[in-house]
DNA sequence: CACAAATTAAATCAATCGTTTGACAGTCCC
DNA sequence: GGGACTGTCAAACGATTGATTTAATTTGTG
């Protein structure tokens, strides 16, 4: 059982911190007991309590704090995007790449594993009920909203409603492939790769990319010289 | 009488697992106790033991009744679609019908509202852990083989793992659909359209066969002709 | 050093958890 | 009628939950 414990130097709040976000990313939001946050980081029962007012209040800084730099390092590069490219419509890759790289980026710069960020981050994000912090909740929602806006851009001649199914379902995969990166390996009989994470990325964009380019104009998709398109009035 | 002995039986086991399940799809399979179930149902706290031997029992039930139904479809689908065309690969938009199809059927046969209903599917489709029944756990591989096999073989060229990604990255753009469906409405300010389920999976198809398709020989995608070809070394 | 504030520790709180028990009322077949 | 079986019920089980209290300890500061 690996404890964070060891250096007592180490602030208590800080090794609470760290302990509830390996336990969160392996075992869910729901299943971990303030025991067992304490216990893996070495403190009191009462530390948990005492430093962060109750056990939702642990939660809430543990969610604020990645998804909080994510989103505001996605919007940051959105709007390098936009500035460079001036008023004119962002390839989609570039826009997918803004809504992505963020991870790659906060992964470096958080301690926790690579695999633990990318499990933390797919529960934190693809969670249901929407218990987000408010500080989260409006910063996703600031973010959101300029995705689709740049989205809708690049996207000419799709209606509102369309583009944001899009996103949707782009967000879709991208939050089960970070959740489920590693049963993917189990599935494919480790024939997926090796978790390069811009490998990784890479794919995601490209799939992303053809699917929410899909049907547009001046988009190769419109016109698919194969298939039964009789048989299938999408 | 045995019938009515029999039927009152059925009755509490039943009213139990329709219980759960629109509990299960509401909270999460972890936030209802079995107290919360058992409440909604009418029943006494110890109907839930007797009738399924603990929680768990409960809840590998209600996870059977509609995943194995849906995977079940969905390899019949996939027999139905193979043999109709021989030896010969399948249009990938044939083959992602057969994968989702099997939930619109599916919400008709239950008891659920489509809310409900998706909202479950997505909550055991989505969780981590894997913590499925190894009944269920036996058709899923299977299922996921057999669908990895037709994937391969529409999308000439594609290296298998390179398939299993894009297996991933559909399934979650499915999965995450299915369960954030009305936080989307919130997002999109009820802008997103009505919830007609046969547009749901248009849309879903559409999107995830150009990202299946994504540079595949014969594919229009492969030879983007707009874009940023040389930044982006994808 | 001394004093006050911040932090930790142990013990305990009431509440809830899943599960078990034993009594009671039916039904069944011989 | 009389066991054997099934289903339901109230009650209670021990364990665990998040939170609190009180005292001891460490830390920072003058």
């Amino acid at each position: 059982m690996s404890t964070v414990a060891g250096d007592s130097k180490i602030a208590t709040k800080q090794r609470l911190v760290e302990a509830a976000e390996a336990l969160f990313a392996d075992e869910g939001f729901d299943r971990v007991s303030v025991r067992d946050i304490t216990a893996k980081a070495g403190a009191n029962v009462a530390a948990v309590n005492y430093h962060f007012g109750s056990r939702e209040g642990l939660v809430a800084v543990v969610m604020a704090r990645y998804i909080n730099p994510v989103n505001e390092e996605r919007l940051a590069r959105l709007d390098a995007l936009e500035r460079k490219v001036g008023g004119k419509p962002l390839p989609v890759e570039e826009v997918l790449d803004a809504f992505v790289r963020p991870f790659a980026t906060q992964v470096r710069r958080s301690e926790l594993s690579e695999k633990l960020f990318f499990k933390l981050m797919g529960r934190m994000f693809g969670q249901q009920g929407c218990e987000l912090p408010p500080v989260v909740e409006t910063v996703f929602v600031t973010m959101l909203n300029r995705f689709h806006k740049a989205f809708a851009k690049a996207l000419p001649g799709l209606a509102a409603d369309e583009v944001w199914w899009r996103i949707h379902l782009m967000a879709g995969a991208m939050i089960h492939t970070m959740a489920h990166a590693e049963s993917l390996q189990r599935f494919s009989g480790g024939d997926s790769g090796s978790p390069n994470i811009e490998q990784t990325l890479s794919r995601f964009i490209r799939f992303s990319a053809a699917g929410m380019r899909q049907g547009v104009d001046g988009s190769p998709d419109e016109t698919r010289p194969q298939g039964p398109q009789v048989e299938f009035p999408f």
